[in-house]
DNA sequence: TGTACATCAGTGAACGCGCGTTCACTGATGTAC
DNA sequence: TGTACATCAGTGAACGCGCGTTCACTGATGTAC
């Protein structure tokens, strides 16, 4: 390759990805607005005063951390809006794929779930401004469809932020699940797969 | 009254009352997994050790608050489920209400979708559960009606929840909205309407 | 290739501060007679 | 109604602790010649 980075700059990016990867598994079990910083580099085993090489702030790392997260749901969206379509099978497989990006990727689903609406404004403005483009890209695509045709482009949107919003939730459902029992996944599984349902239904017959 | 509280009995319950208050409004700008007991009891001008007369923890109050919070939220459900039907001018209402209902208890509303998916264990679960009456509490109400004949119990439940869910979801974008213009205002209250108006197509045609 | 200097990620001591919790207390309210 | 004692909501001092932030530093890496 062309570009190596120095040893320096390789050393600096893997300490910053050890502090986010740090944050995001104390999120687990508080807020963000509760996080400290002193608690971040204790967890990775650097000074607390590195972290300031890095961020200015926990809420700082919070946006950084929003970046990472909807960047690995990104391609569940594609999934989503795939599905979108009436058939049984294209919904049970888009379901299937939001479980296994939880599976995969649990602390990311919750860490958006909790900031979404958290405490810490810069962070809840960059997620909204995030699932604003999700919701956007979701629109484009469903406008393509033959489907489509007809939908006023404010009314598209409405159902792409309707889609963004359910898969969202879908996610933090089996989150919660995770510790339980396999029939509760599948409850929610169900469920999910149930509403989007309905609205396939819903958008089917939107023009009577 | 047969029966008036005693004066020491009516002051505690004020002072309970007051702290429950100010830790609401503190809840604003935090989580409550930040929220410290003596920023409590500096707000109402008591004492620090005086807050353990009356809560074990910030999370206990947290759990008192759920239970304000939501027991002000449940008129706007009945509401909610009203509009279920697919005309036009009952869902607009109902949006309508959700509006009022946010204006007059923003704090309860951030509250409750701050806390939702919160870092606070207990007080999700408090949430979770009474979302989950809630929810079974609409599913009966939709039972009785003409439009739901042929529908099975756990397809009435995901319905409820759905209402559940975007009647919550729907606040929240209002409480987003108040600081900024009218317009966005009307924005949000046309999004809600259009999905619900979905919401009730697909429910018109689930039996197709 | 070697040398001399610059850069800068990470250090470690120090600071003032607010935290949650304990404890023995006070004095108004409640109760028994 | 009056008195003597019990209750208990709220107090205030004290504690040990971890916090965020500052600062001058070190020593490995980078760069210019």
């Amino acid at each position: 390759m062309s570009h190596t980075l120095g040893i320096r700059q390789a050393q600096k990016q893997k300490t910053r990805q050890a502090l986010l990867d740090a944050a995001l598994g104390l999120l687990e079990e508080q807020s963000l607005s509760s996080l400290g910083l002193r608690e971040v580099t204790r967890a990775v085993g650097v000074a607390p005063t590195a972290f300031y090489r890095h961020f200015r702030s926990t809420a700082d790392l919070g946006v950084e951390l929003v970046e990472e997260a909807l960047g690995s749901l990104h391609p569940m969206i594609g999934s989503t809006v795939y599905a979108t379509g009436d058939g049984d099978e294209r919904i049970t497989r888009a379901v299937d794929l939001i479980a296994r990006h939880v599976d995969a990727y649990p602390a990311h689903v919750r860490f958006i779930a909790r900031e979404r609406h958290g405490g810490v404004q810069p962070v809840r403005e960059a997620i909204r401004r995030q699932l604003a483009r999700f919701a956007e890209e979701v629109k484009v695509a469903l406008t393509g469809r033959p489907e489509s045709a007809g939908w006023s482009d404010e009314d598209l949107l409405m159902l792409a932020g309707l889609y963004v919003d359910q898969m969202l939730m879908t996610a933090s459902q089996f989150l919660e699940a995770m510790e339980g029992p396999a029939e509760e996944r599948e409850r929610v599984a169900r469920t999910a797969a149930q509403r989007l349902r309905l609205v396939g239904i819903g958008r089917h017959h939107w023009q009577d």
